[in-house]
DNA sequence: CATTGATATGAATCCTACG
DNA sequence: ACGTAGGATTCATATCAAT
């Protein structure tokens, strides 16, 4: 198991002033458990690199930038800070976010897989109002999209899978959510009453990425922080962040705006329904005497039935056998099946299935009840 | 204006059997509208996906056609047949469909942009019936992705934006398709009673594509052709097609299901909806005189008019302007005004809007009538 | 014939902690 | 790293049989 580094203490919750890559170089390896970006696209106009509307995210004049003129320089600077990012995710457990729309995601997704990220999904945004296509030229652009990677193959992934489910009456959630367009009283506005941001994310779509990849106290980094949606979003739901942000003005607007937010109960979140209840094996039941050593095993209502084994599992037709393994056996499946639903033991007079007996030794042996 | 060249006629509503790439050689330069591409998606399959009931999912396993070592390798397939396609696409107008999902759309996205094609839009296949995620361990897959490129920035496309309009209630069609899976009758099955292709693409999808991005007597290729579904509706809206496919097979299913498939009306197509009106300079209505030189021409309804000017456009406050820079000068706007709907001339004491007179014009002159 | 219910199936990078 | 056993897991729709 790779070992993870700690996130400095000092930075937890702050937004960093400066540049991208240059601060991400000095995050230690395998610190961060997810990671959301907002890259600026590259709208491949006199050398600038634009948001969508067009809005100079650096301009000409500073030298570096300058030089992100053409697709392969715009390859570059998303190679650079990828590599990073890859850098600084936990080896054993994270994932990274990236949105973006057709001018760039299309350069992002096949630089992650360069670098050997690997895609859990991609996500699209379906924007319930998106500003139609005035010159009726083409179809009206509706969505931008989001690429959910692991850094390796490997790596493993959080992901609440019955939060989203609850939170999306009871389906499993799918890869396309509508959500509107930040506006209203959600859109961040200026002391002159402009909007602070041209691409300000909404709410609904952070809430959505975090609380599905990521649990209570992890460290969620923002390399593009902007108007702060990020932090908002990680401190409501119970999460810890770290911003990068080069612009001052957006950064102050970010820090005042993620200092009046409130983090909410557990009963709100995925601390709710995504508990894992602790895994317990068929042997410890028997040692604990709540399966006796001698008593029948029964396959479910038949009349089959299999004995404890010397090795404290079934013991069928001369050989022995996990639980699952001889269920689906007998199941005729060639795979396993939950050995916990299909063996029976007999109480009173009645066939009682093993995750009855095993949510029983869980609860008084464990202290762990479902919810 | 580049030249296009003749598409063999020999060639016309046929499906060669053969390699993709092979093929795409031997076809003149600039000789194709459009093309539309469903190449192999490159997923990496390990072992089989079992339903909770046991029962194998069927998707492309085993499928020889999909099977790439290397990112690299797929890479250079994607790209050699991109080279040949933008070679074959018209020169002055045309445009490249292609579909894929995350596996390999961001391969193609890159390949596309690095060749020189310009992206249009990025279409999102939302399928009403996804194949659910069997063990909950990320989001449903929901959708696939179509990128609309031109061969060139600088090249033009067909877009019948009023039909695809009319097509979407009225308003205008997103960027977002919500369609269902090929399934039931419209699934071409093996006289065995088995699905002939493991992906064959829904009609409606091909309709969409083809009717917003053509016109009647236009050349679709499709280099992969499968099952053939590009070919029928190229047929059903009075397309003409070429099909590249290299499975005898699917060559024979096609070749007879699009046999069976009929040509519907115009009046079920983009010709009942989009018929450009041929355009008309302000010089043509003077020359032509359905304007005299020496008539006043109003703004609207007030009292400012400009005359005819000698290079027959107006005069106003001692310049020269044309009809829609003058119209959107007097009218405090930056852009330019539709210049045939702000100004008007005197017919039996009503002003008249020179739109008007250019119907009358078109009508009469050109032929042409509204429908 | 209408309605209900059982069954089949779709481009899928579809498990994971522990020893 | 790898094998093994424990454990968790699906939705919309079309077809067809049964009532």
């Amino acid at each position: 198991m790779p070992k993870n580094n700690a996130f400095p203490q000092e930075l937890v919750n702050t937004i960093h002033l400066g540049d991208t890559i240059e601060t991400l170089k000095q995050l230690p390896e395998s610190s961060v458990d997810v990671i959301f970006a907002d890259p600026p696209y590259n709208m491949q106009l006199e050398g600038n690199l634009k948001r969508t509307d067009g809005s100079v995210f650096q301009g000409v004049d500073n030298a570096e930038w300058d030089k992100f003129s053409t697709l392969e320089k715009y390859k570059k600077f998303t190679r650079d800070w990828l590599i990073e990012a890859k850098r600084i995710l936990k080896k054993d457990k994270s994932s990274l976010w990236v949105i973006g729309s057709f001018q760039n995601i299309y350069i992002v997704g096949d630089v992650l897989q360069e670098l050997g990220f690997w895609i859990i999904n991609d996500i699209i945004w379906s924007k319930t109002n998106p500003t139609p296509n005035f010159m009726g030229t083409k179809f009206t652009n509706k969505q931008e999209t989001l690429i959910w990677a692991t850094p390796d193959k490997k790596t493993k992934y959080h992901f609440n899978y019955k939060t989203m489910k609850a939170l999306n009456d009871g389906k499993q959630m799918t890869s396309v959510w509508e959500i509107p367009v930040a506006s209203g009283n959600e859109r961040i506005k200026t002391r002159e009453g402009d909007k602070l941001h041209p691409t300000q994310k909404p709410e609904k779509l952070l809430y959505n990425v975090i609380i599905s990849s990521s649990k209570r106290g992890d460290l969620i980094l923002d390399p593009f922080m902007g108007s702060g949606t990020t932090g908002a979003m990680a401190k409501r739901l119970g999460r810890n962040f770290f911003g990068i942000e080069q612009d001052e003005k957006y950064r102050e607007y970010a820090i005042s705006r993620i200092e009046n937010e409130k983090t909410i109960s557990d009963d709100f979140t995925d601390a709710k329904f995504d508990i894992k209840a602790p895994r317990v094996k068929f042997k410890e039941l028997v040692t604990a005497g709540y399966i006796s050593e001698e008593e029948k095993i029964f396959f479910k209502k038949t009349d089959k039935y299999a004995y404890v084994s010397a090795e404290k599992e079934l013991f069928y037709d001369g050989e022995h056998f996990g639980i699952s393994k001889l269920g689906g056996k007998l199941s005729d499946s060639e795979a396993n099946a939950n050995g916990w639903d299909v063996w029976f033991v007999e109480r009173e007079q009645k066939r009682i299935p093993l995750s009855v007996i095993r949510t029983e030794y869980r609860e008084k042996e464990l202290g762990f009840y479902e919810k």
